[in-house]
DNA sequence: CTGTTAGCGCCTTCAA
DNA sequence: TTGAAGGCGCTAACAG
């Protein structure tokens, strides 16, 4: 690994010389043969610069980190896809990282967070303890951005949740449906109490009484999904559409559909959240409502480089675009 | 953030005292009220060492990288909780990334491989050409051990493919089937061949002729598994039962079978390999072989530090217990 | 226009 | 048993 000194020894130069044509030092004017040369030497000796000796210099680590829980849920994969993107087109790298492991086992995190591993964190909270701990930690130690939620006090970038339940509630409705279930996040994140809202506002303004008739959580997991059905269902009368706000855990509810003997849509018809890469192929396909998750992936890893540059920054982030948008499939029809 | 100059002026003592004790170095012996007025002095001022200044100083990132393809594939996610398990316990951080982001664009990959950001690079291949760019360019620059997969001259970890594959196929053949296909994993692996060569060597020892019968490419991709059934199908006859060599790919197996009109198992009974979250949970639950996902990850990652400290290392390892075992749900059954 | 110098925080001889 | 000094690779202020 050729070092700068390597360069400018190649190039006949003080290796300062070679540092400031190489960052394209702006109040620096050299030579044209003299800068010819030294790029030329950079470039045959395949310099790079040494990612921590800059990291040392700079106080800057060149990572961020994103903390979310369960890495494999397939509905996070879109935010981890455009934070990567973002902190490539930055420069830097992206660390990933699991909530709940943290919160087990908090040496590495704690070691993360305080060593100057990362120069900043994006956060994606699911509303259990290991929220607050990290939460807590996290913004004492180091620039922090929640994603896909908000906490005042904190800063946040949303999606339109409130809407979007809307839009589902209203899709249900829409194919006649009067009885509307519906299974909540669990957990206490505000994301949840937004779509709760929406998707209340949406029975409302149908002159549905909903008086929290089919009310459960569903969680945001296959297993928690289908708990959050079978719930519903012991309840003795059933609804004959559920909203569930999540996708992954509206996969579950459908499992337990069908544990209980009834066939979606026919009997029950399901809407979820997010366009997960399930969703067009479990049987039926799940009916969703597709947010814009990548493009929040972008925009918490934008705000936090912001942050990390010491910009004014608003609390809340809002997502608009893409507006959270119907993609109906088999999952959902009207009542018979 | 306190430095180790900090800790030294208040424990009176100079910054080397410190650090040797510390960093417990044996060949160093202290006072124990000397030692108690350092620890106790770190310990009052939170001192963590400096991420990067260490880094300079060994040569050394403290951190390991892990490339894969689409991050969000269920089947992946137990690897990585193994990897990022490992990688903790050895006191460094883990790296994830996309690699047919890194092809799309080399930029971060280089960088990352070559400006001495992770120390070296556990890589899951996929078969596809973004592969060849990644082996290439990260073996010349750092040590890297294939996941999953394994080629001459590479060190690498890999499953029981074979005995998996015959398993799979040995349960089907034990239902009663006699005309089995196979959807085998496409772009050019050896574990695509391993697991092809244990299928043939279940239905030749049951005295099957395969004659490359009904054999397709599957990937391990839903669409991928989809569109290789409808392949299968297209063909005029059909086998009784699909061995799908992917789960992720299965699920997208079962999606087409439900589009040809065919019923899971009663027309066509699908088995798949890896036991992810979702194959409990779609309609019908399925049949899998389960495979030591995690645990590879853990091997891959230790191999990688016994590699990066330089001690010798068998070019390939065998991840052997736990070794490949069949998980029967309800996606197959006796032909009818 | 270019070079010298002084650290960033840490570890490790070498001396005392 | 402890301290002083040098240097990892890089950048930035200050000289020339």
């Amino acid at each position: 690994m050729s070092t700068i000194k390597d360069v400018a020894r190649e190039a006949r130069v003080s290796h300062a010389v070679v540092s400031r044509i190489l960052n394209k030092d702006p109040t620096f004017t050299v030579r044209p043969e003299t800068r010819e040369r030294v790029l030329e030497a950079a470039a045959r000796l395949r310099y790079i610069p040494n990612h921590a000796a800059r990291a040392l210099r700079h106080n800057r680590a060149g990572a961020i980190g994103l903390a979310v829980h369960e890495i494999g849920n397939p509905v996070y994969n879109a935010i981890i896809e455009g934070a990567q993107k973002a902190v490539a087109s930055h420069g830097a790298v992206l660390m990933l990282a699991d909530v709940d492991e943290f919160h087990r086992d908090p040496t590495t995190f704690n070691r993360m967070i305080t060593s100057k591993v990362i120069d900043g964190l994006v956060f994606l909270p699911a509303g259990n303890e290991a929220d607050d701990f990290v939460l807590r930690a996290a913004t004492a130690a180091l620039p922090t951005v929640l994603v896909n939620d908000r906490t005042p006090g904190f800063h946040s970038v949303t999606l339109e949740d409130s809407d979007a339940a809307k839009i589902a509630a209203e899709h249900l409705i829409q194919l006649g449906h009067r009885d509307i279930g519906v299974l909540l996040l669990d957990g206490e994140t505000q994301r949840r109490l937004d779509r709760f809202a929406g998707h209340e506002s949406a029975l409302q303004e149908a002159g549905i009484e909903s008086g929290h008739a089919w009310v459960e959580n569903g969680g945001h997991t296959l297993d928690s999904g289908r708990k959050g059905m079978l719930r519903l269902a012991s309840r003795g009368s059933l609804p004959t559409a559920v909203s569930v706000h999540n996708a992954t855990a509206a996969v579950g509810a459908m499992r337990a559909a069908m544990e209980l003997g009834l066939h979606v849509p026919e009997d029950i018809s399901i809407i979820g959240f997010h366009d997960m890469s399930f969703a067009g192929f479990v049987t039926p396909s799940l009916t969703v409502v597709k947010l814009a998750l990548e493009e929040m992936g972008v925009q918490a890893v934008e705000t936090l480089f912001r942050l990390i540059a010491g910009e004014d920054v608003e609390e809340t982030v809002r997502v608009l675009d893409p507006m959270p948008k119907l993609e109906m499939r088999e999952s959902t029809a009207p009542p018979r």
